[in-house]
DNA sequence: GAAATTGTCGGGAACGATTGCGTAAAAAAA
DNA sequence: TTTTTTTACGCAATCGTTCCCGACAATTTC
């Protein structure tokens, strides 16, 4: 089933005009008479005309439309990074096409292929927890083609990129727990591929050693999916909780591991903060009602979402290419709720 | 900033061929000598050309992508929906381009134009909850332009719709609450515009009058903005609150419902479910996690995005005018948990 | 009154790819 | 050798739009 659109030729043909005349009576052209004009534009309208997008992105080479890669969308961080890509993009007529990779390498090199095939004008990318070979992004990006990074940025792929300040983030959360009388205390990681799962393990060891207190190694335990997959969370708390002196505080270090840190401890009956204490890096907008409240350290994702799109935009609309790239670096908030209070 | 892509036409040049046999020979045409081929294929590869997808679009009257209308991305439900419609679309090679419409009536209107402007072939929708006149979906679709509905339907308008039982839904709710012991039972409505309001009020009286209740108007409260604006669920429980037989139980009627009345619970003190108790349409993932565990009416978002998703691609892919429209309806699952339990 | 200017508009190429049709050369059939 | 067939390719139109030119008329200038 087809749906004819209506077009210029159509107009040009019932007016007995050129598809210029029409083309310029449209576009408001000086050379074109007043009552041509007024012609034009009362039939246009009249047959709803609406100019054709693919034709103007053929002529223009511009699809104005911006490819987005994100692990889940069904994610408090993303879904929010998205509300605020789409807040500008859709404001300066470009279009959002979103792409999720699930934290997989293949996928994420699948929908790359496609959007890159698709047209975009541009990307804006959160690689995937798996990824840890970036040539698809970096051939695209030696090709010139406009990419910026947010969250989870490519260290080695010099382009924008958008971040927090994840390192005194970990800092913050871990210190808050050694101030509220915590002294072991676990630090339940991301996916080591990622540099942010690396500059949030800084920033917990920083804040351990400059406390005074021991870094332990066994501490620390990764999860390659990023806590996707409530199994590697599982086997990552089960070796820290399997410690002669197990931790007595965890330091979550994304949305779905704090969350998939909860549901372990609420499956093995550990109460929270009494047994073991929890911050976590969380959008999740209703950390306020879990049991216990979840104390969290938040990502200001919306602004975010705005501020990557807005450097890609301004990439995109650059005659020349863009070589003074910029690193932007938002603070994180640490929202203290009951799940790390101290209980006496 | 432009980034310059590989045509047919640099193949034709490089090779002294013209753009019509490099073009027969990328699609194997049996005019073409395997020798030509051959040269025209490897040098394609050399080069990594790719073909414009903006070209084949004009040419074919199709852009290979479709349009999805939500409320909010960052709602479980149509982030799950969404994912199964992402799950279709790829799969048979579509583009999903997606927009918001906040509960919003204007933006809905907004977005619907930018898409239909923007070639889609085919729209999936879930209406808001402001959205009364539906002249903007209805002219859409006198002219032939495929579209399917998916959970909030308009009925006035003949298309295919892939909604669940919400009638039984909210009877089986609300007969739970009675078979618990419950006796004054309240109803956290939708907005009273959109059908699924109707279809659930309707389920949750029916079960109140079959189980020999008496149905109190005032127990009945609308949300006009489906609940995404707290104040408005702030006041309907007031007004709830605020009766001298006040409701022992309520059945909250969509997930942002839901989750603000577990809010407003919190922020009075008033103790679920031993002072109310509580169960609610939801997708959330972590309703086992809240303070009581949530029971829930969950909705199969992930398959009725998928079929949805099929409908619309028969449809686009259809050689005539469809007629023959489907009416799926797929059953809710109720998961019931503390917070519609009865305490001695 | 002839030349220059201005106002309006149409023809046609271009964007990238596909495809029906035409045709040269080579191969096969006569 | 001549005619027919096959092979292998090029030309040009098409999709919808824009825009560079060219052109004709009316108007102004000298």
């Amino acid at each position: 089933m087809k749906f004819e659109a209506v077009t210029i030729k159509d107009i040009a043909i019932a007016l007995g005009l050129s598809t210029s005349t029409v083309s310029r009576a449209l576009r408001d052209s000086y050379e074109i008479s007043p009552a041509t004009k007024k012609n034009v534009l009362e039939y246009a309208e009249k047959i709803n005309y609406r100019p054709n997008p693919i034709a103007l992105s053929l002529k223009e080479k511009r699809s104005h439309s911006i490819g987005v890669i994100v692990c889940e969308i069904a994610n408090s961080f993303f879904s929010q990074a998205i509300n605020g890509i789409e807040s500008i993009a859709y404001s300066k007529g470009y279009n959002v096409i979103i792409s999720q990779s699930h934290e997989s390498y293949d996928r994420e090199v699948i929908d790359l292929n496609y959007l890159a095939s698709r047209s975009i004008d541009g990307l804006l990318i959160s690689v995937s927890a798996e990824t840890e070979n970036f040539s698809h992004l970096q051939s695209l990006h030696d090709r010139g083609f406009p990419i910026v990074f947010f969250d989870r940025a490519v260290e080695s792929i010099h382009t924008h990129k958008v971040i927090v300040d994840n390192n005194k983030g970990a800092f913050d959360a871990t210190e808050h727990l050694i101030k509220n009388g915590f002294q072991r205390i676990a630090n339940l990681a991301g996916s080591p591929h990622l540099s942010i799962t690396k500059d949030r393990i800084m920033g917990y060891r920083n804040a351990i050693e400059t406390n005074g207190l021991h870094y332990e190694e066994a501490y620390t335990q990764y999860c390659l999916h990023g806590g996707m997959v409530y199994e590697e969370v599982e086997k990552a708390l089960d070796a820290m909780m399997a410690l002669s002196n197990k931790p007595d505080a965890i330091v979550a270090s994304a949305d779905k591991l704090t969350t998939n840190c909860i549901r372990y401890f609420k499956s093995k009956n550990i109460r929270v903060p009494e047994d073991v204490a929890l911050i976590g890096f969380s959008n999740l907008d209703i950390a306020d009602l879990l049991l216990p409240s979840l104390s969290v350290v938040r990502q200001p994702a919306f602004a975010m979402g705005q501020i990557a799109t807005e450097l890609l935009l301004k990439m995109i609309e650059s005659k020349r290419a863009v070589s003074d790239f910029e690193n932007r670096v938002l603070p994180l908030e640490i929202m203290v709720r009951e799940s790390s209070s101290k209980l006496k």
